[in-house]
DNA sequence: CCGGTAGTTTGCGCTGGCGCAAAGTCGGGT
DNA sequence: ACCCGACTTTGCGCCAGCGCAAACTACCGG
């Protein structure tokens, strides 16, 4: 359906535990969706219609509240589920994603949840295991607002980002889409200022490179230094 | 098994998905264990065994960073499944379950989950549906630490305690279970001093009433207001 | 009834990081 | 080639809330 282009499919670690032919069943169910980078996958409170598997690109997730402030909740890659909302018993999505890189993602239709995770076991094992990491993270992240200083939260939040998407180049290791300085104060209760003001005196001594839209960790060592501890390093 | 007392079984609002006679078979299949307030139901990274519904009393879960602090994740009332790290993936429970009072609760084994859930897709369900509030919860939490100043932080955890475990009296809508200031400033991220302050200056304007490990809330509305702007009130 | 411990209150000084302000700088579109 | 909007940097003053310190008080066990 919808023409599947069989060389998406190549790639999907996280389905591991479907064999070959079940996969191609699953699929054939899905729809394949693009989205341009800056456009709207889902918008927060709309009816959850859909839930994805990301098969290319980079999708932030943000979250707004009713004073119009904005919290990145985190950022998908490729090969990760989401948009599962309806699974977890709800009827609209709680955040907004939206594709910070030209995006393709399988698409399927809520309707066929009920089937297709009472067909495939594996899809609930690997639906209840994202999600328990996603618990785990988000605690994580409560922790760390709650026990540490801005600079730790920064240089977590950079550790975190490098790790899930860092691509290694001759200055170091980059992180694999545009985010800007606004970004990673909305991922870390920070502002805007002071994770510039960071960011300057960590590329002061050379731990990371910035640049417009873009970071380059060179020393993820001495972050994790940064990340740590409260004294001065 | 292990001799169920069946006035504990009246009481199960959460499982309302199962019939009455697929909920006899779960249960059968359970073991009642109780827990003297102050003990340990089980400790960060403990191997997970089991998981459980709480049918009487309150835990409290705590996890602990590498060096040492405390953070308060959650209060399990009545009714709650508890303990489900291991159908989400892990082998090991991500913090510690400490009863705060007297509890009551049935347990099942781990091994058994795979045939459970099989067995009655509503366990399924509400395991996902649990999931997925929690999560929301953790999310909305990591928004309150990152936009909201101390006052606002301890008001909505004040509120959120009130409306899941308040209980009417004479003077006003009582938590009920004891709970130190020092417990309100590990679910809020503040300390000690702070939170005894703001206790003592909503004392003074008639918002709340304290007492050693007690908290009473006089007036809702008021607290509602702290807890909505950061403009003075 | 009494001593000890766990919990609470309050004072004081300091500072991390925010609010506000303004001046760069990069890049994409026409 | 230029302009405009988006992104970034930096300076400065202020204050919420923490760290430290000390006193107070309610409960519990003996």
């Amino acid at each position: 359906m919808a023409g599947l282009d069989p060389s998406l499919i190549a790639g999907l670690p996280t389905f591991a535990g479907l064999e070959r032919k079940d996969l191609e069943i699953l699929l054939s169910h899905a729809q394949a969706m693009r989205f341009a980078a800056g456009s709207s996958v889902f918008e927060q409170e709309e009816e959850a219609r859909n839930f994805f598997v990301l098969l290319d690109g980079h999708i932030r997730v943000v979250r707004t509240t009713p004073d119009g402030q904005q919290v990145i909740v985190r950022y998908i890659s490729e090969g990760e589920l989401f948009g599962i909302a309806a699974a977890l018993g709800r009827t609209t999505y709680p955040a907004s994603a939206i594709a910070v890189a030209d995006c393709v993602a399988l698409a399927w239709s809520n309707a066929q949840w009920p089937e297709l995770s009472a067909r495939f076991p594996s899809l609930g094992a690997n639906t209840y295991k994202t999600v328990g990491n996603r618990l785990q993270d988000a605690h994580t992240r409560v922790i760390e607002m709650s026990t540490e200083q801005v600079e730790q939260r920064v240089a977590h939040a950079l550790l975190r980002l490098v790790k899930q998407t860092g691509r290694q180049t001759d200055d170091g290791i980059e992180i694999d889409f545009p985010i800007t300085r606004q970004d990673i104060a909305e991922m870390t209760g920070a502002t805007l200022h002071t994770v510039s003001r960071l960011l300057s005196a960590w590329e002061e001594s050379g731990i990371v490179k910035g640049g417009r839209k873009r970071v380059v960790v060179r020393n993820p060592h001495q972050l994790m230094l940064k990340a740590e501890s409260r004294n001065k390093n």
